[in-house]
DNA sequence: ACCCCTCCTTGAACGCGTTCAACTTGAGCC
DNA sequence: GGCTCAAGTTGAACGCGTTCAAGGAGGGGT
């Protein structure tokens, strides 16, 4: 459950012998030790390459970037993610408990890195960084993180117009991208205010959903979802 | 009326002599210009000390950071950005199309810089820059524009619920906030789809609001009022 | 044994933003 | 003129992410 989300999405990155696979492995393994322990902007290259008793050649030798190297801790992210969001998931069939208990989950999934979230936000806030959310680098995680939320949706028992229904995991996704930038800006203590926003709004959106198959709603909601699908794709 | 918004929030940065407003005023003009040439990212300090004619310790005497140089550019942006608006404030009465052009010439007013606006959005979208759209430092330019949107609501003859009325204009700029976001990944030709944003979305946000009256959507508009006002402040 | 040749590894070097101890300038005062 | 002292100015230096020419390691072919 924890494996099945590995980083395919950014091509081969060299390791074509045992030793290289090998030191490739070490040089990740000490750099997101050290991410964790002292943050990603407080985290020379240098240092990482001290550590891992390489040069600094070395770690750029597998790694295009030192953003490269924090990739992989997304994939970790999610999957703790998963993981944390298991037991609401198990648990309730009521769609607004569901939501919630996802975006709590992801919030406190996030919750240790907060501090140093924000120093590696503005690289992620990036459009050409491949730590963006929208990166064709960052696709396998985002591709799970959406499944989660589509798993929410059919797991409860609401009742969504049908169009509406087949965008909803990305909406819900998009909608978790707005929690993280309001709790990466949030600075109230413990980030209360984030899990605040959770909790009220989720109830919300339950409703506006349930909404949306009203008359007078839907014909709003068919053309959003319309501008929707002419926005989604590249170019 | 392109005076009127000087950069008053950042405190006293040095110029107590003649002499020194002078050397502030002459690195500053050569800053703004050569980031409008080359970019943010591609102009370093040194060049711009080089050009300017002064050492790089005497741009970090008037400018704390390299970012701070770039706070009045905003305060430009945002004098251009109201100039641009001006006709369609003077010349509508319809939401919708009020609220479609002072979009489009926000985007209009950045779309010279799109090719770097990636290079310094994301100094902008760490928390803790002054180039944070919410942050203190760019509060003076963050209030111009939520005037601005406010001429653009109070000129129109929508009915609003009057509790949302009252927050209406900070929702209008948060919604180009989120039009900005949009439109720095936007990678289609002319950035295209911005546009395509903006006048479709319009005309639903007005029917939204128009609707906000509706007592099906009253109460919702009520508690997601609550909610907003519950996150806004600090702490 | 020798030579290839690919994979891997090295560390000095580059330009960046930023800092700071040392220096110069010039107005106000005697 | 000479002194003082704050304001202004300098450029070498620091640590950063990143690059690259140079060289080692080691398996396969002869």
């Amino acid at each position: 459950m924890t494996e099945q989300a590995a980083t395919t999405g950014a091509g081969a990155e060299p390791a074509a012998t045992a030793r290289g696979a090998q030191t490739r492995q070490l040089i990740l393994d000490t750099a997101l030790r050290m991410f964790k322990e002292h943050g990603y902007a407080a985290t020379s290259m240098r240092a990482v390459a001290r550590e891992a008793g390489v040069a600094v050649g070395n770690a750029y030798y597998y790694f295009p970037s030192k953003e490269h190297l924090i990739l992989r801790f997304y994939d970790d992210v999610q999957a703790e993610h998963r993981a944390a969001a298991a037991p609401v998931l198990a648990g309730s069939t009521e769609f607004a408990d569901r939501l919630a208990g996802v975006l709590h989950a992801g919030v406190d999934t996030n919750a240790p890195y907060h501090a140093f979230a924000t120093s590696f936000f503005k690289v992620a806030a990036d459009p050409d960084s491949p730590l963006s959310p929208f990166s064709a680098e960052s696709a396998g995680a985002r591709q799970a993180s959406i499944a989660l939320f589509a798993e929410a949706l059919d797991g409860s028992t609401i009742k969504v117009d049908a169009q509406l229904r087949e965008e909803l995991p990305e909406l819900m996704w998009l909608a978790y991208m707005g929690v993280i930038l309001f709790w990466v800006h949030d600075r109230s203590p413990g980030q209360r205010k984030t899990y605040l926003l959770i909790d009220r709004a989720a109830p919300l959106l339950a409703r506006l959903i349930t909404m949306s198959r009203l008359p007078v709603l839907r014909p709003l909601i068919r053309e959003a979802l319309d501008l929707l699908r002419h926005l989604r794709h590249r170019t």
